[in-house]
DNA sequence: ATTGTTATGTACCGATCGGTATGGTATATA
DNA sequence: TATATACCATACCGATCGGTACATAACAAT
């Protein structure tokens, strides 16, 4: 994409690595509350380098949040292409529990914790991180269609209910992850909650 | 309580009122969010009187967050004082998702959104917060130990791990609360989650 | 009216915020 | 080797951060 700069000083940094030091930084203390000295300190660049690269903090922020969703330690999207509702349930809850617990990250959803609140300031990147979140619903919303289609998944309940009921559970479960909670807790709600999941059948 | 100060000039503005004005700016922009002259413009008073009755940004943060608790049109208490396990779970359930969609507040919970993430200055601020989380869910689980006791909830699942599970869904209802849902389907979301809770008896 | 006490308004503090100007340094092309 | 190009390090920018010193204003007690 970006053409291979093949003049002047190359870079002194991997650009993708750093961007993962960054998206750690930004996971834990949230959009407003990594200032530029923890960021490029983690990053080991210094200002100019990270604007040049990045334009600004928005800017190193929003792709962080492209490499959040994109990592291949990500559940949402593998738990998508299961076979069926139940599959596709089970894996989103399971890997949910899994991923929260993993004390390698920093606790919780990116997506949910790091601008839930902030300044006037960082009101395009609380929309944008709105809307990533919708997205997401959306995409579950259109699998759980899909396996009403096809039949594994019963009409009681409209797809859109489901998924929003989903999205619900695993958001919750977020939350819970920041409350210091363990592995084995994360897995109960998981368990609790596909057992009692609506509109399943029994397969 | 405080005894009324007979000496002096009196205050020019009352103390629980200009609290309640620190709470919805607390609320909406978290605690590093808001800033002091955010407060001091929507309290109506400036800095000296601020600092001199609240003590400091945190302790202004900490009497708000009891202020949030202790205001009537908090769901929780009522909700924990209903007759059965089933009251208690649907009180909780509905009360959130009134509360959650009524427009004359900000959006969401103060106590998850405020100081989910933050600078290292704020973690004390965060800890209270999960501190105040953890006992909500607590007393929850007291009240749901009596009605297994009292036999209006099975002891298939452990009080302890269904009032893990409500909670869960409760934070996951106040993050739906911030992605500009609707009043409806924050009720159908309430309504999905009481009609499929484990341990319910039918009544 | 004087005094003691508390509250208020203004102006200020050092520190940090996000962001940038500048000059030196390292590399590819010619 | 000369030159153009891009990166890096430092030092700096105005603005805002949370917090406070100080003088004045308003009240109660005397």
């Amino acid at each position: 994409m970006s053409k291979t700069s093949c003049v002047g000083r190359p870079k002194g940094f991997d650009v993708d690595d750093v961007l993962e030091k960054a998206l750690v930084v930004f996971w834990a203390k949230g959009y407003e509350g990594a200032s530029l000295s923890d960021l490029t300190k983690a990053m080991g660049i210094n200002k100019p380098s990270l604007y040049s690269t990045f334009g600004n903090k928005e800017g190193l922020f929003l792709k962080a949040v492209d490499l959040y969703e994109q990592r291949p330690c990500g559940y949402f999207r593998p738990a998508l292409e299961e076979a069926t509702a139940k599959a596709v349930i089970a894996a989103m809850l399971n890997g949910a529990a899994q991923s929260l617990a993993d004390h390698n990250n920093p606790q919780g959803c990116m997506l949910i914790q790091s601008a839930l609140t902030g300044s006037d300031d960082c009101e395009s990147v609380k929309q944008a991180l709105i809307s990533r979140r919708r997205n997401h619903q959306n995409e579950l919303k259109i699998r759980l269609e899909l396996a009403q289609q096809q039949g594994d998944l019963t009409t009681e309940y409209s797809a859109e209910s489901l998924a929003q009921y989903l999205a619900t559970i695993i958001q919750g479960m977020t939350i819970q992850a920041t409350n210091c909670i363990s592995a084995a807790e994360l897995q109960n709600i998981a368990d609790l909650a596909l057992s009692h999941f609506p509109g399943l059948k029994q397969n």
